[in-house]
This record gives C-alpha cells, sequence and structure tokens, in this order.
DNA sequence: CGGTATCCACTGAGATACTG
DNA sequence: CAGTATCTCAGTGGATACCG
C-alpha cells in the first residue's frame, strides 16, 4: 500500500485525461485564459475545465490569477514549483513514443498512428 | 490532440489504478502466480487482476507461462521490453514523493502520511 | 487454481441552463 | 467572460456464481 502512495500521488495529478492537456499547454504558451484553454482542447466541456484547473491549482501546479473587470479575466499559468513537472511529462512522452512504435513492430499499422512528429519535444 | 496521444499512451498503460500496484509487485518480486498477485494486492478482485494482466499481457510489458498441470498453474514476470518501464516509474515515484512533501507544506498533516519510507526505492 | 460470465451499484463526465 | 448547478447516461469496477 505504501508503495503504492507514493506512485499513486503522481498518477492522480497525471491522471484524468485532460489534466495532462492542460499542463501541456500552458506549459507550452504560459499564459491563459480560460476561454483560450476551452479553445485550445475542443472537446473539453467547461464543467471538466474548471474542475481540473481547480484541482491543479490546489495542488500548487497552476496559478490563477483573477482580474477585477468586467468582462471577467482570469489567467492560468504554470507555477514555478508546476516546472518540476516538466521531466516528468517528459520522461512518460519519450516512453509513449517508444512504446507506440513497439506496438507497431508487434501488431502492425492499425493503431491510429497519424505519422506526427512528436510536438510533445515543445515542451524542451 | 497528436500531443496528447504521445502522452496519452503512457497514461493508459500507468493509469487504471491497479496496473502500477502489480507492475510494482512483479519488478520486485519477479515471477509471480496469479493467487500470489492476488493476495499481495489484498483489494483487487480476480475480475480486475484478469482483466489488467490481460492488458499488460497485450502491451508486451507482462509475459504469462501457463503450465499445463493440474492444479493450473499460471506465472506473470516483466518482459525484456517491460523493463524499460521502471525509469518511468521511479521518474513518477520520486516526484510523488516530493509532491507529499510540497502537500504538507502547503496544508499541513492532514494527508494521511503514514511516514513510511519510500519502498518504491527497491525498484532501485 | 485460474479464470469467465452475469448482474448491479456507483461514479465520471457530457449537455444544458443559469449567475455574478 | 468565467464559472456553477442539475440532470442524465455510459462505462468502470465490485460481488457472486460457475467452468476447465
Amino acid at each position: 500500500m505504501t508503495v503504492y502512495c507514493k506512485f499513486g500521488t503522481a498518477l492522480d495529478i497525471l491522471t484524468g485525461k485532460w489534466k495532462s492537456l492542460i499542463l501541456l499547454r500552458l506549459l507550452n504558451n504560459g499564459t491563459m485564459r480560460f476561454s483560450e484553454l476551452q479553445k485550445a482542447i475542443p472537446d473539453i466541456s467547461k464543467k471538466m475545465l474548471a474542475q481540473q484547473l481547480k484541482e491543479l491549482e490546489y495542488h500548487d501546479i497552476v496559478h490563477r490569477e483573477v482580474y477585477a473587470e468586467i468582462p471577467p479575466k482570469v489567467e492560468y499559468s504554470i507555477t514555478e514549483y508546476g516546472q518540476l513537472m516538466k521531466p516528468v511529462l517528459q520522461t512518460m512522452s519519450d516512453w509513449g513514443v517508444g512504446h507506440m512504435q513497439h506496438m507497431q513492430k508487434l501488431y502492425g499499422e492499425e493503431d491510429e498512428a497519424e505519422a506526427n512528429p512528436s510536438s510533445l519535444r515543445k515542451i524542451e
């Protein structure tokens, strides 16, 4: 159980399909508004976006800056502490890339491999 | 979408609450029988264990060895290719450990931190 | 022993509508 | 614009029973 805990901690943060998408966007683009994130991640609903951002904020990975304007404006960015996620994301991504190739070798072309360059590299 | 794909690949494998537990056990103990895994992971159901193992096998991460005996005997182990997961697990675990401390600093002691040593280190 | 099949309860997440 | 509230439904996973 204790083994799982530590690993699970990372998992809980990264998991949830959307967190990674959000993190990736913020990492690449810097500061983004709520609506910009919505546009950048077409299939996410307001509800999910708000929920995931709230969790990331709680974990001190994402910073939320509210401007007292009309109409409202809220900007999100990765905290300094949040930058520590980069190597984790990168490691997972690297493995993922290699694994897709491995799966192809084993099972052929069926995987919806769109032959795109590894844009995750942008994370640097 | 393409960004997500690569990252998501890793996520899909690791995700699912149980995969990590299984992997960790096999990594630490080497070969294990179905029933041993059940005992080692008390809260997992047969159904889930079987399902997760099947997925890991499909991904060439876990090897399944069937002995034609009565009563049946099946042994699971990490494939050579599967060993490549170790650095990924380790990176995530390391971050997880650090993050638990960070959360404590921010929010205090409430987290069910059992003050255990990082057993994940066994993965080495 | 090592599963599979079936049924069921619960949760995650989409759609929609409303608010400050 | 940036959310919150509700309602709903599909999929995940638990419990149980059965099979080779």
